[in-house]
DNA sequence: CGTGAAATCATCCTTTCGGGTGAGTCTGAA
DNA sequence: TTCAGACTCACCCGAAAGGATGATTTCACG
């Protein structure tokens, strides 16, 4: 919401700018055309790159503060990515780096029952090992 | 590299494209200068977020991955804990999820290697498998 | 010139992981 | 009630990971 607003003020702003700058052109008229149109191409790439790390990073920071959040907002990952609470508790201790059987005690099962749900979180992960789970569910944000 | 070379090719083909268009303008001179004005910022806005985006993609992937970038600060932390540098070279790919074998193929030495590797930066990290190493690393931060 | 740390590779062995399959229970929705 | 999905557990098997030990080479340091 705010980025939206400096975005688009900002670039209002420049454009404005600029526009007095050619306008300021036709008082001062002793170089080219070419110039000027190179100095607001400059002028402007430089701040798109601005805007476009700025863009980039805020992006990257919102979903940092949603993961610190709580339950709600990693439910609703949680369903984008098909995991059910009991695949997501053990990936969960997966993360912690708890062993197949660690994670049984824990959760008071069988082994072989962390081994169903760790097969069946990874093919929604799209993954092949517990490294690759936890990694992935780091960069989707549903783990911190 | 190829990157820098995409992006500066990139901008001088389009300071070009922009220059070829003004030419073109005083054909076609129908149009006040302003509208041209907003055109090229407008273009170069969008081109300026384009590669703005691009750059800190790189940026943050170039963090990952490579090691040049991090060595410095990595190096303190480093001998804190007293790892060499290649056992943290198996520690960062082994945070990518990657398996012994591949670490082995991306290091160019044999899996066995990787294996001596492994255990010592886990005896070093006083940790018993992979997983728990690298939940280690990241809250020594010396992994991202 | 030795000495030690690091890096490399090996062999043997055990444990852990992961894939595949099947199957029973339970709960909530149609 | 029936049915789907989740949860539970089991067995088998191959692959990966980890522990222990030893050997060689390289390279910097004293």
């Amino acid at each position: 919401m705010k980025l939206k607003v400096i975005v688009y003020g900002l670039s209002l702003a420049s454009l404005v700018f600029v526009l007095k700058i050619l306008q300021y052109r036709y008082v001062v008229r002793d170089l080219s055309i070419e110039f000027y149109a190179g100095i607001v191409a400059l002028l402007f790439v430089v701040l798109g790159v601005w805007v476009g790390s700025r863009l980039t990073q805020r992006k990257t920071a919102v979903v940092q503060t949603s993961s610190a959040l709580s339950f709600k907002v990693d439910e609703e990952r949680l369903r984008q990515v098909g995991l059910s609470r009991r695949e997501f508790e053990v990936l969960e201790l997966m993360s912690m780096g708890n062993s197949n059987n660690e994670i049984a005690e824990k959760l008071f099962v069988s082994t072989n029952t962390v081994k169903s749900h760790a097969a069946n979180l990874f093919l929604k992960l799209d993954v092949k090992r517990r490294t690759q789970a936890v990694r992935k569910a780091q960069e989707l944000s549903i783990l911190p």
